[in-house]
DNA sequence: CTTGATTCCGTACCATAGTACGGAGTTTAT
DNA sequence: ATAAACTCCGTACTATGGTACGGAATCAAG
């Protein structure tokens, strides 16, 4: 089982083949040399490869990120853990972002519910203040 | 103090003026009138509107969001509310994204302290395995 | 051997929220 | 009154992660 087309390892890999297409062009991956005649082909490794971006994806790794995780590999442990720590404290501070968003919202949907006017609302009128 | 150039606005507004075209340019604000000659001006309550759409932008409403924020008005407090509530699931959703994100990246890094090879990184691996 | 599906490749386009540029007009300060 | 600074306006470009299009080449099936 090697010797993919592109549209089958896009099928296997839970990709479109523009997306593969796409990640050739930005370097992520290597395009396949093109046989003399006929169509590239596609390998297990290749398919392997384009699961591991998406698995880094959804850690919250840009492509630019994963690029270099590809090119640390195996060897530099060191480097991908700070990579790894660093966007730790990424998510960490989004999360922290968005907890103070949420309580803010909580605070302004509740003071809605207590309204009984309809011809004022406090989320506009507390946005409008500057809170 | 009324008669604002747009520069003024801005700085008042706390964006930049290009910002403030590009508001424009998106019907998000009205462009003032312009006079026969000159330049336009701007009042204060286009720097309020202005300071009205950079808070709305904190709470993690779109631009797009915030033009339905403004024509909505005070007088649809019901529809108001609901946007906030769905922009407060919104939230929610994202924070507990990150969270497992978060639980994801300190069990790798993790993993990766306990490591004493280098020449294997159990980052890299866990992401190729698929975890 | 012809038809239909796939591939290749370059280029353009999508959303989002601006930022930059360039030339012409206007205003302000000296 | 002239130079510097600001405004106006349209258009293009930025980053991010793809998606779409169109024509030519190639491959697979009948």
């Amino acid at each position: 089982m090697d010797k993919l087309t592109i549209s089958t390892a896009a099928k296997q890999a839970g990709v479109g083949v523009e997306t593969i297409r796409y990640y050739q062009r930005i370097g992520l991956i290597l395009e396949p040399a093109k046989p003399a005649s006929g169509y590239r082909t596609y390998t297990d490794q290749d398919v392997q490869q384009i699961q591991f971006i998406q698995r880094a994806k959804k850690l919250g790794f840009s492509l630019v990120e994963i690029k270099t995780l590809l090119s640390l590999g195996e060897g530099s442990c060191d480097q991908t853990k700070q990579l790894a720590s660093s966007k730790l404290d990424d998510v960490k501070g989004k999360i922290k972002d968005l907890r103070a968003i949420k309580y803010t919202l909580e605070t302004l949907i509740s003071s809605c519910e207590d309204n009984s006017s309809n011809s004022s609302c406090p989320i506009i009128d507390a946005i409008s203040q500057g809170k």
